[in-house]
DNA sequence: AGCGTATTAGACAAGTTTGACTAGAGCGGC
DNA sequence: GCCGCTCTAGTCAAACTTGTCTAATACGCT
């Protein structure tokens, strides 16, 4: 759990905080933590003794915020959490990748189409962070492990660009997808690649 | 949903037909689709009216089998979804990323013996695709973009090992993770680096 | 024949995540 | 002074996932 190492080092915190330092991260997009969950993992981690519960105080007549606290339990806890993240390779899941499995499902021309778009929208990622790379703002006030995430990301990217160029050309070329011999024997009849001649199937 | 393509093209199929199919994809990794979630998804999108009940047969005394089909509605719902997926860049969610956002609260040397340690799964991973690609039975019995998949997978980890190698060296080299004029003022102080003496706060 | 184990299909409850909603406060513009 | 908008802080039901359980059959082995 995310929620329970910020709270650790934003000690006292209440859950909007939390919530908006999340978003700040765009931790949505790379961690599996929506604003909705939040309030719930506190929660959950209170009551599991990790976290404590400082004081609840309430600012004129709006919601009353809960304050939290990390406990020595939780302390352990989450470095426990920590080490199992850090040594222990965990691949992400990608849903570029099971698109990817269903490639004869979509005619040739779109699908190399898709892969330079691809290639497109993650140059412009890359353009994103090379400037933010560079910036004042990154440099001088945020740690230098974060500048270092975005190496990965970049460096990620970059290949993955390449990738798509390479592949986009491949399926250009007309290779076929099944390999000789089990061209349609098998049951992989069903596997059979859209053909470019449309509306057919539609309605 | 990934259940929805599966069925497309294994049509029909019962749920355990689906559920071997992605175990031996080993989607449960990298979908998130764990064996447990196929029958609710499957009952769910009949609901929805994306499949279609086709038999229920039961071979002696096993649990009945229900077997489903795509509709047309289904058909529709699954090209939509998956053109989503192919041209709108969904960033995969990465457990790493998020462990690696509270590097300083790991010893520096036990952050650059993990990096490095990570390198070297990373290396075992590839080496494995290295000798699948090279396998017959990957070149003889499956589609060809399975290959292209791997191909992505151990770009993007040799480009990771390298990361991890490169950040493990300046971590080592002490390179401070906080910036200039910003060391402990800010309210940072949480931040504050894991000395290396140890034994004091556990227990 | 007898025994242990793997396979087949799926049910199910418990736990998690999510998006939508609430309702007052402050604030800028006209 | 008032209107609309965004910000604050959090609730909630609904949807989704997950791991675990069942219970019969087949299969290999001695």
């Amino acid at each position: 759990m995310m929620i329970l190492g910020l709270v650790r080092w934003m000690q006292p915190v209440h859950g909007y905080d939390v919530r908006r330092e999340l978003l700040s991260w765009n931790a949505d997009r790379w961690a599996n933590v929506q604003p909705g969950s939040i309030y719930h993992a506190l929660r959950k981690l209170t009551q599991e003794g990790l976290l404590r519960e400082v004081a609840t105080e309430q600012v004129g007549a709006r919601p009353a915020r809960t304050t939290y606290e990390i406990t020595a339990k939780g302390e352990d806890e989450f470095e426990t959490l920590l080490r199992g993240l850090w040594w222990r390779l965990h691949e992400p899941q990608d849903p570029f990748a099971a698109a990817f499995s269903f490639l004869p499902a979509l005619p040739r021309d779109e699908a190399s189409a898709a892969l330079r778009n691809r290639a497109n929208q993650l140059r412009a990622g890359v353009e994103w962070m090379r400037s933010s790379l560079n910036s004042d703002w990154l440099r001088t006030t945020k740690p230098v492990h974060v500048a270092w995430m975005f190496e990965l990301w970049t460096d990620r990217a970059e290949v993955e660009i390449a990738w798509c160029e390479r592949i986009a050309g491949r399926i250009d070329e007309g290779l076929p997808y099944l390999p000789e011999g089990l061209d349609k024997a098998q049951g992989w009849t069903a596997w059979e690649e859209r053909l470019p001649e449309r509306g057919s199937t539609l309605e």
